[in-house]
DNA sequence: CCAAAATACGTGTATATGCTCCTAAATATG
DNA sequence: CATATTTAGGAGCATATACACGTATTTTGG
């Protein structure tokens, strides 16, 4: 099963992430975490669904990831106008955070880009954009 | 962040693993599960850290997900004749388990071949290759 | 306007992932 | 040969992921 698309792209992503966790270990944040709060940061009040979706990611899954930046006080979860809905935003700690952690991601990001190689790195991106989207139906 | 290579690479994992997972549900098992069975099916005896490194996956990470496996009764985790290690290997049902499967693997994998065409596919999959071989020193 | 359908969300359950700290066995070192 | 170090593994803890089921609110249709 050396080339089973799901196992190569897993196998890759517990190489990356390990490697971005680390990166971002002296903010006190994991990489999916930091991508949250980056996502929210770029739509303040976006609503969970919403976001899940942006994010191809289970509504239910958002929603658990959300929790422990609620408990570190840096993403305010309210409820909506449409009271179904709850809006999500950054707290003035959570751009704090967010701020610092950019810093040490452009490092990371650009170490990772290198040793790739600038070209494979872009071409993997878009391999993965189209991949996305070709596969997810929203 | 639309372009955080952590980000990008889980994004198409959850995709990927969800198409995956559906194909592979008449079998009961998941996407990582089929992965393991067919990576112990081709190095019966293995060692728990071995097959990890393997996997590019942390050691504690294989032995739990080992265990829904081993109650099922697709796994046998034995003491090796180094008495530090356990070796891994399928039972009869395990290899029964894993012939079915690998029909439905077969199918979604040709689907998602097809889907993100032949040259875009085996771009990808060498672009993860080699990622994996840059950032893991193993 | 009211009942049915659709939408947004949470909880329970289960697997997936990795770090830290701990124990047991094998190996290296003096 | 005895001890120190290395190696293999487990358990506790925390996050990541998604499905099934249930509740509340909004929208739709008659």
């Amino acid at each position: 099963m050396q080339n089973c698309t799901c196992f190569n792209l897993r196998k890759a992503t517990r190489a990356v992430t390990q490697l971005f966790d680390e990166a971002l270990k002296p903010c006190g944040l994991f990489a999916t975490q930091f991508t949250l709060l980056a996502a929210i940061s770029s739509r303040e009040n976006v609503a969970i669904t919403e976001l899940s979706k942006a994010l191809v990611m289970d509504r239910t899954t958002l929603t658990r990831n959300l929790k422990p930046l609620q408990k570190l006080g840096w993403v305010e979860v309210l409820q909506g106008e449409d009271k179904r809905t709850k809006t999500l935003s950054l707290t003035r700690s959570g751009k704090n955070v967010l701020k610092k952690a950019m810093i040490h991601w452009k490092k990371v990001q650009r170490q990772v880009v290198k040793t790739l190689g600038n070209s494979n790195w872009e071409v993997l991106l878009d391999n993965l954009s189209s991949t996305v989207k070709k596969l997810n139906p929203y």
